[in-house]
DNA sequence: GAATAACAACCTGTCATACAGGTTTTCAGG
DNA sequence: CCTGAAAACCTGTATGACAGGTTGTTATTC
């Protein structure tokens, strides 16, 4: 037995590996904005010297995590920042059970005490009015709880948005998946009326803070919120 | 010119799309744990009735996302959480312009001063001493920045591993690569030896108070690195 | 001369086939 | 029971083919 235990040589990365760091390589190179155009597969072929078969693939592993974007006929182009691939990575960690519904609940409140106390200050008075429609809307559509999850979460990804910094709304819309899949269980175990009722005053509290431009208020907010959101997954069993 | 957008209708998401929910949903429906081995390329030919490319590229894909592992002659595996496909988003963005490195720096600010809060409350006896060993040969290896910035980043992921919640160390090791970019111009900021020392001496005090089991410190301290470290950056002329 | 329609060139999407190597299974021989 | 080699299966890569989308060019027409 040799005394090495890998390190001297990675044997090979593999071709398809090699092309989407060429490929990212020349993005960084070029300088690429969205939009911009990438090389034509038969190019990259060329230049790589493998086969279409490698370069393909290499491609659709980009446009996979939404670094690129493809489309039939066209070149392939620069994609603007997306959230697809956090969110699969989310929710593969979700359902192989490597992390748990509460964990990310904990990372959210972390991330959005910050995000509701930058929008405060940095909003647009367009930005606020989104986020407290989002608020009314919860309520008017409060009969259908679909609707009041999709308005919820709107309102949260709103607030990110009004935080001005692309990082959080990224974080933010990747765990709005899990949040899919376990806000009906957290509304359900507010079973009367007004217990609904007082989850949905809390996001006018939120968004009345932020309309008033006060960080240290829409904290405390949504510090709230959390804590009684986290408080009801976990009555109702959630892990 | 119409007046729609873009939402009409997805006129096909394309048969490797395709592919790629209906494994992602095996590993779902089939309760797939990290390390349970996936159909083969042929299996999954016949059963989604498609070429043996279209179902390469989906695992392709996924692999490229780390969300699979692959290799020659095994069958793919399902892959323990990784930080690939994150690593990957964040560099885009910064690459692509999208985000600013002081950005990431808010968002690393936020997230660490609560993964070193829960370090100090969780960490064991293990974590807490290979956080203050990192802190240690940080300043041993004092003359030599490369050597310092990679302690440095290992202090910070240990933090991370210590705060016992797998999302705070995913979204910390994805940020890993930006601050390889960057930390050197913040070290060469701090020009005399005093100043090094100084920040260094800010990460036994981080280790400390983790050990010491003092959130509020540790946060403190963390705060304090994190305002310093940006202050740096800003002063660079870091946008 | 300008609008337009047909066309050519190029590009991606998918398929079929082939073969080189790596890995696991099987099974014959000891 | 153990061993070792062949067989079966698997992934990695290459090649060629064709359908269909997109774009730029050219020829036709008004």
């Amino acid at each position: 037995m040799q005394e090495q235990t890998d390190p001297p040589d990675e044997p090979s990365p593999g071709l398809v590996s090699t092309a989407i760091q060429a490929i990212t390589q020349h993005i960084r190179s070029e300088g690429l904005a969205p939009g911009d155009p990438l090389p034509s597969e038969a190019a990259m072929t060329r230049q790589l010297n493998v086969s279409r078969t490698v370069v393909r693939e290499a491609f659709r592993s980009l446009s996979a995590m939404r670094l690129i974007d493809m489309s039939a006929g066209r070149r392939a182009t620069v994609a603007k920042l997306d959230t697809g691939a956090m969110s699969m990575v989310i929710e593969h960690g979700i359902t192989t059970q490597q992390i748990s519904v509460q964990q990310v609940y904990d990372v959210r409140r972390t991330i959005e005490m910050r995000t509701v106390a930058l929008a405060a200050l940095r909003r647009t008075d367009q930005e606020a009015a989104a986020i407290a429609r989002s608020a009314r809307q919860m309520r008017e559509s409060f009969r259908n709880p679909e609707a009041v999850m999709e308005h919820d979460i709107a309102f949260h990804e709103a607030i990110a948005a009004a935080s001005h910094n692309p990082v959080f709304s990224l974080i933010v819309t990747a765990f709005s998946g899990v949040t899919r899949r376990t806000w009906v269980i957290g509304w359900r175990t507010r079973s009367s009326d007004e217990a609904q009722l007082k989850m949905i005053k809390g996001h006018e509290d939120i968004a009345d803070a932020i309309l008033k431009g006060d960080p240290r208020l829409a904290a405390e907010h949504m510090a709230e919120h959390f804590d009684k959101s986290v408080k009801a997954l976990l009555d109702a069993g959630i892990a």
